[in-house]
DNA sequence: ATTTACAAACCGTCTGGTCGGTTTTATAGA
DNA sequence: TCTATAAAACCGACCAGACGGTTTGTAAAT
């Protein structure tokens, strides 16, 4: 086999192993022993591909999130033609695809983060570009970010094995976030602030259902 | 000095010191031995206090626990009296409280999950208990958690180091969450969704504001 | 006098990383 | 095309230190 090709095999069987192992065993059973036993290399296949351990996991944040990024960009270009807020749209699916994709994706960012926190500025400094196109191009920004942040709430939590909510509850809230007509109605541009005429339907039914 | 204080004081030491610990390297570097020597305790003495380092993380995840309950309790008491929600409100308030306690308290949470995952059992069912009282009083149930989620998403990325937010946008963010004035437009009291008459003004905002 | 709180040396295992050697592929000259 | 040599991929034994936990000993409280 080619050697360019065996090299990028025995990487990918690393990092594959890599993801398994956090996904079964928690971040804090990933060791570079258990790489190799897990892929089937030696350890001394494993850091001749990584140098060292640090490597392992910015290569693993890498392919993630150039997995994101692809289908982003994907996303992206339909979203620009039907929607008035594709940034936010596209972000949004996104998130929810790190939440529902099988290889619990986002762990890596996990494992990263308890090996060495300051690997998050990766991708940090990505997630500030897309806010700022984000804020761009809503006409509330705010609340844009807001819906962002219910979005990453509900991927975060269930990540954690903290999310109170079933798989049902999940989907629908994505569904909710995404959905740009249920947002239209509470939008407030800089300083005026929208008083709807004397009563509030929905705090009245508030205050009906109180204590029932 | 009596006994009982001697111990409660070691305990206390070592918890401290374990919170610095994470705060300041990592919840990876977080080991006995290190502990140890933050608390200016022996080995043998943190041992003596915690059979176990899984011992440790118990008690630091009921520590701190423990403390977001009271600062939850004294604020539902109040907020019971004035709001029409005051699961939620009080639920939100302590989310915002968490994040911006200076002590980074809920990186208790985070080591617990790297060093065993399935302690996150306790804080899940009781956040279960809380969902369930927010739906109960919430005209719009979804957007009650949906709020909720928000909060989690702006704790949880400061918290790992990943917000693309600053400090003021943060607060800022935060504020609009807890009030329940700005969330009234668009409940959605189950199958009747409110289709607002044909032009959304902020609809129109945002077409303008596209590329600008 | 006994129990409790702490100290300090110690133990077996695991961890990230190194190193010398072996096999596989690439390159170059005849 | 065959062959000699270099270079890359890979193996597996090894190492020093760190890890969670135990044991033995001592001082203070009861």
């Amino acid at each position: 086999m080619d050697n360019a090709s065996r090299s990028e095999r025995s990487r990918n069987a690393a990092l594959e192993a890599a993801i398994a192992i956090i996904a079964r065993d928690g971040p804090g059973r990933l060791t570079l022993d258990a790489i190799a036993r897990e892929s089937g290399l030696s350890k001394g296949g494993v850091m001749h591909q990584f140098r060292t351990k640090e490597a392992v996991l910015k290569a693993l944040l890498e392919r993630q999130m150039a997995h994101f990024e692809e289908f982003s960009t994907r996303y992206m270009a339909k979203a620009s033609e039907t929607s008035t807020n594709p940034n936010l749209a596209t972000q949004l699916a996104t998130v929810r695809e790190a939440a529902t994709s099988p290889n619990s994706a986002a762990l890596a960012l996990v494992a990263a983060m308890v090996e060495n926190p300051n690997l998050m500025a990766l991708p940090r400094e990505r997630e500030m570009e897309r806010m700022a196109a984000i804020r761009e191009e809503a006409a509330d920004p705010d609340l844009a970010m807001l819906r962002w942040a219910g979005a990453m709430g509900l991927l975060l939590t269930s990540l954690f094995g903290m999310s109170p909510l079933s798989k049902d509850e999940h989907q629908r809230l994505f569904a909710r976030l995404v959905d740009d007509a249920q947002w239209g109605g509470l939008e407030q541009p800089a300083a005026t602030r929208v008083v709807k005429s004397g009563t509030v339907p929905a705090a009245k039914a508030a205050t009906r259902r109180k204590r029932a």
